[in-house]
DNA sequence: AAGTCATGTCGCC
DNA sequence: TGGCGACCCTGACT
């Protein structure tokens, strides 16, 4: 007689999966030539062909004869669409797309994220979609193959700081939502995350950091320097206030406090998005999540004048934008699928000079950092987008391109930013969702992409980063990118630049630190305790499926 | 090492 | 228009 031979898992390759209840004497009878059973059992119930109460899964067959096998066919079942005959999911470090889905890059039906034209294009994903003003022509083709190769490059060549310099370990305790760098001290890099805590690294002298646990209670979304104080910071939370934090001891003053009557349900709490400061006029812009802006006056340090509904009622605004050279002209982001344009010195209802549609929620718009003529958005339709004359037309965009930066609910909204420092105003920067596979490693790397072109320009991996980077700040002045992923941030140079020598001197690319469980006040992260350069400590984890090499560098 | 959980947007009814 | 549930590449922790 055979014996029950059960499994209690939920995930065995190829099986639909049954399992036992309340019994914890599971055993595996290997006797059965290799064929395994899989029944879905109850309390008490030993053996198949005496409890009749047994349930046999309806894709088992038994066989009731002496030898008893037991064959199971066992169908695969896709985790996305449920349907049978593929699988979705990674497979080693590539992931395979379930192909009753629209492509997950372009969003397209037909196909599948492997097979996307966009993605099987040299440009590896970031591609100019196709000009809706005017298709292909036999003369473009003409152009590129036997022109555009001879044309000389007047633009200067991007500096791409693409190697890994050094980078802090969980000095958040939660996923960092916006970086932003002190403005005269350049080795000070300031980090907001989702619990409302101010980072304050720096980077140079990699020990000194501290966080701020006091400064707001929920998701920290946007920081701004006083331009005449670099000691102050103006910061807009989820919690509906903001704050005017002075860095070097932590208090926060409250400017503003949209929610005085604390929690009372979600109807009613406001949440403050976007921040931007009007040097000229010294006011301070920020944005709720039921569409309206307010204004704060930086010298009274009080709210001025009453709020203006600036996108749909009821919708969230992302983000603002004062323009670098008229900070007059406003650009404000938001979930109702546009970017509009603003003056502010004649705000009114419906007074918007443009706006500019999206397929999907705005996570993003920025006016190019030298001129102001451009702009750049960020969408969840996966799509960036150019606009080249703010005083052109706006009815579409100059270009789009294609790129994965979809909306995923436990990521920080990706931003494409602008690199300040690129003189042409084309190179900007942008965590990529989808992984590549990378010498057997599952990789998300941080794009490069010249907007002019859609070319992506460079792509910055590290194998022992293996979690997407979201938020990502170039530095104003210097070859330097900072990012955050998960919880962590990283500082990037250009490869020349990045000091290796000094690095393997001090035996560790990466300082760790413990974020603290329970913060209140300021938090000094300088303990020798938080420093790891053992060889035994703990390898970063790749991802499920993902074949992560061992990393060489953390462990210095 | 499989399970758990945190929790934003969108589409559908 | 509003409430509800599905959800495609998460990541850290148990």
């Amino acid at each position: 007689m055979p014996s029950l031979t059960r499994r209690r898992s939920s995930a065995s390759p190829g099986g639909v999966i049954v399992h036992d209840e309340e019994d914890t004497s599971s055993s595996e009878d290997e006797s059965l030539d290799g064929e395994v059973v899989v029944v879905t059992g109850r309390k008490g119930s030993t053996r198949l062909d005496e409890d009749p109460r047994v349930e046999v899964d309806a894709t088992v067959s038994v066989k009731k004869t002496k030898a008893a096998p037991i064959t199971l066919s066992l169908k695969k079942v896709c985790k996305v669409c449920k349907g049978t005959g593929h699988e979705a999911g990674f497979r080693g470090a590539t992931y395979i797309d379930c192909p009753k889905k629209p492509c997950f890059l372009c969003k397209m039906p037909g196909h599948t994220t492997i097979s996307c034209p966009h993605r099987a294009a040299v440009e590896n994903g970031a591609v100019p979609a196709r000009d809706s003003r005017g298709a292909q022509t036999h003369l473009d083709y003409v152009f590129k193959r036997q022109l555009r190769a001879k044309i000389p490059v007047l633009k200067q060549s991007f500096v791409i700081p693409d190697q890994v310099d050094c980078g802090v370990i969980k000095l958040h305790s939660r996923r960092v939502t916006c970086l932003e760098f002190h403005p005269t001290k350049s080795s000070i890099l300031l980090s907001g995350d989702k619990k409302g805590q101010l980072g304050i690294w720096d980077y140079g002298k990699l020990h000194e950091k501290t966080v701020y646990g006091s400064v707001h209670s929920c998701i920290l979304n946007n920081m701004k320097f006083n331009p005449s104080n670099d000691v102050m910071l103006y910061t807009s939370s989820s919690d509906g206030t903001v704050c005017y934090t002075d860095i070097e001891t932590g208090i926060p003053l409250i400017l503003m406090d949209l929610n005085p009557n604390g929690w009372n349900g979600p109807a009613s709490w406001r949440m403050l998005y976007g921040l931007d400061v009007h040097p000229e006029k010294g006011l301070l812009l920020v944005a709720d999540n039921f569409g309206y802006l307010y204004l704060v006056d930086m010298r009274s340090q009080n709210p001025i004048g009453e709020p203006l509904l600036i996108h749909r009622k009821g919708s969230k605004v992302v983000g603002l934008h004062c323009n670098p050279l008229q900070p007059d002209i406003l650009i404000s982001c938001g979930n109702d699928h546009f970017a509009r344009i603003w003056d502010v010195r004649r705000l009114e209802d419906g007074s918007s000079l443009a706006h500019l549609a999206h397929g999907r929620v705005v996570n993003s718009a920025y006016f190019s950092p030298l001129s102001g003529s451009k702009i750049l958005t960020t969408s969840q339709d996966n799509r960036i987008r150019v606009w080249d004359s703010i005083f052109g037309n706006l009815e579409s965009p100059s270009r789009e391109i294609v790129h994965s930066h979809d909306f995923n609910r436990h990521l920080t909204p990706f931003k494409a930013e602008w690199d300040p420092k690129d003189p042409s105003e084309s190179l900007a920067v942008i965590g990529r969702y989808i992984s590549e596979n990378y010498d057997g490693v599952a990789l998300h790397p941080i794009d490069f992409i010249d907007t002019t072109t859609g070319q992506l320009v460079a792509e910055a991996i590290q194998p022992d980063i293996t979690t997407i980077s979201p938020v990502n700040k170039p530095h104003p002045r210097e070859d330097i990118l900072a990012s955050g992923s998960s919880r962590s941030l990283f500082i990037w140079k250009p490869k020349e630049t990045a000091d290796f020598d000094e690095q393997r001197k001090r035996k560790s690319d990466f300082v760790f630190v413990r974020p603290e469980k329970d913060s209140k006040g300021g938090m000094d992260c300088d303990s020798d305790d938080d420093f790891v350069s053992d060889p035994k400590a703990k390898k970063p984890k790749g991802h499920k499926g993902r074949k992560v090499k061992p990393s060489v560098s953390l462990l210095l």
